[in-house]
Parts: C-alpha cells; sequence; structure tokens
DNA sequence: TTATTTTAGTTGACTTTATCAAATAAAGTC
DNA sequence: GACTTTATTTGATAAAGTCAACTAAAATAA
C-alpha cells in the first residue's frame, strides 16, 4: 500500500535543490556585508535571546565552543557586542548588543529585507498569496518532525578515508 | 494598495530559518560520508552533466576554479573520477564518474534517500500530501523569480572593514 | 604566417573558517 | 577541603576557499 501520489523522495530532492538556490540568494546580504555569516548568526542570536550567554549561543547555533569565543571576541573589538559577568556565576558572561551592534543588526535586517523584495517584487498577487500558502503548508506538515529530530542526539562522524 | 495578506517578509524570514534547519538535517548524509562538501557536489555534477568539463562545473556550481581543480585531483587520486583530453580542444578535458566513483555516488544517493525518509517516516498520509503541494505551490510562485537572478550579475564584495 | 589575445586548467601562496584538546577558573558535590 | 563538573578561553592545526601567476592550447588579427 505505498502511497498513490508521486514520489515523495524525488520531489523533497527537487525541492531542496530549488530552494538552495533561493536560500543563496537571499543570503547575498551577508555575503556583500563586512560580517562573516558566523558574526551575523551570533548577532542575531544576541539579539533575540534574553540573557544570552556563550552556552546558550554555542548550543543554539550548534557552534564550536572555541570558535565562538573568538568570533564573539572579535565582535568586542569593534564594539557591537559587550559582555558583563554574571553576579550568580562568576563563569558565565551575559552577552547584549551595544548600541553600535544594535544599529548595525538593523541595517542587516534592512539589507535582508531588501533582498527578499528582489525575490518577490515582480510576483503577481497569486504568486504572493502560493507562496505564503506553500511555505504554511510545508511547516504544518514538517513541524513535528522537525521537533523530532532536534531531540535526537547527533550522529557521529563515521570513516576516516 | 499594499497586499492584503499577512506580510510576506516576516513569513519568508520565517520559513528560511525553518527550511534551513531541514535541509541541516537532510544534508547530515554529506556529513557523515567520507567526502567533503565540495567533493559531493562535484560528483553529482558530473554524475549528471553530459560532456562535462571543469568549466562547465565552475560555471555551475559556482566554484573557483583553483579549488575545483584541487577537488577533482582528489576525486581522481581516490578513483572516482576520471579525465580524457578533448580532441578537438587540446585545453579541456571531459570528466567522467568511474565505476568506482559512479558506485560511491549511488550509496551516497541511496544514504540521501534514507535520511530523507526519516524525516518524513512518521508523516500522515495528509501531511505528505501537504508537503508535496506546498514545494510545488513554491516552486511555481518562484519559478520566474529564480530565473531572473541567475542572468543577473553577480554582486561585488562591498566593503572592507 | 607569426604575433597577440583569449581560454581552459593548474599551481603556489595565502586567508578564512572550523575543529579539538588542553588550560583556567568558578561552582557544585561528597 | 578534595574531587568533579561546568563555562569559557587559548594554542595548535586542519580544512575550506580565494586570488593571482603560470602553462599550454586555440582563436584572432596583422
Amino acid at each position: 500500500m505505498n502511497p498513490v501520489h508521486p514520489p515523495l523522495i524525488p520531489a523533497i530532492r527537487r525541492f531542496n535543490r530549488f530552494y538552495s538556490n533561493i536560500l543563496g540568494f537571499l543570503n547575498q546580504y551577508v555575503t556583500n556585508s563586512e560580517f562573516s555569516s558566523a558574526e551575523v548568526c551570533v548577532l542575531l542570536e544576541i539579539g533575540q535571546t534574553e540573557n544570552c550567554t556563550s552556552k546558550k549561543l554555542a548550543r543554539e547555533l550548534k557552534m564550536d565552543t572555541g570558535y565562538l569565543s573568538r568570533t564573539i571576541k572579535r565582535l568586542e573589538k569593534h564594539n557591537l557586542v559587550a559582555k558583563k559577568r554574571s553576579e550568580k556565576d562568576g563563569r558565565s558572561y551575559y552577552l547584549y548588543l551595544t548600541e553600535e551592534g544594535s544599529d548595525s543588526l538593523y541595517k542587516l535586517m534592512e539589507l535582508s529585507d531588501e533582498q527578499i523584495g528582489y525575490l518577490t517584487a515582480e510576483l503577481q498577487e497569486k504568486n504572493k498569496k502560493g507562496l505564503l500558502e506553500g511555505m504554511k503548508m510545508i511547516e504544518d506538515a514538517l513541524a513535528d518532525s522537525l521537533l523530532l529530530f532536534k531531540k535526537k542526539p547527533k550522529l557521529a562522524k563515521q570513516t576516516e578515508r
């Protein structure tokens, strides 16, 4: 009793190729910016995380803590991020955006919007609607699966060559 | 006369975050393999390109020719790819998969399928259907935009810090 | 024809990005 | 108070990617 609808796997493969291109285009705002993509991720995440610490960032962004530490240090050096030692726990530091960091992030988001604008400007109303609906359908369909594998342990790197 | 439907930009942002996670999960087959992602891209592209040359690869994958050259060399060393000098044009070489390369690619695709399987195994029929439909809607909506920016010249890297 | 320019691919030198293990120092536990 | 765990940093290195110079073949023009 295999499904009747067209084979899912090739369709997903196809969509992945397609949407990776879209993402590549939309992320040009990062490439065109003065920041590395690690820096943008960190900036974004600090911007939207309450009582943000290095630990939280590492978990959320799945980033190596060493690499993260250096990335933060670079952002600090440019006065975009500052840290304040926790009073309850002297091992950890709260990270926040400085005024300047906030501005930079805001400008980045404007560029991102602009990029999305390029993508969608010429769309007819019916395509905009289709896009919205399509995104919603995918999110609804996969929401549970996403949760599932987020909980699963990460697979280990296998063979060495 | 701004659109009536919910704001497109935040919805796209949201979906991008969501689907990047999905892609991250689905691409674990690469991370878990013995190949670098550049190697996988090249292997895949050679596998599906007629009369494949380095030039074609570089254009299609937007890869630096130097990096590409070394990537191919590595694949050659492992007997996955071979080249044959063109008779009409001694500057270029046709690239093809060896038996072994073909096998490796096949195995990679099996792993990729498996990964997609993990994602979709638990989906109810109605969600599978929704997923398919959603993908189709997005592709239809954005097909033209994608063509458009694929033709546009690539933006240059801007300021130095 | 041969001199000049363009094209395909390679190589060397280098930068950026990322990983991993050891070190540091504060907290928590027995 | 000794031992362990936890948060973060640092050093050493590896992997990924970029760029310009180079080689050799083709195409073009004098």
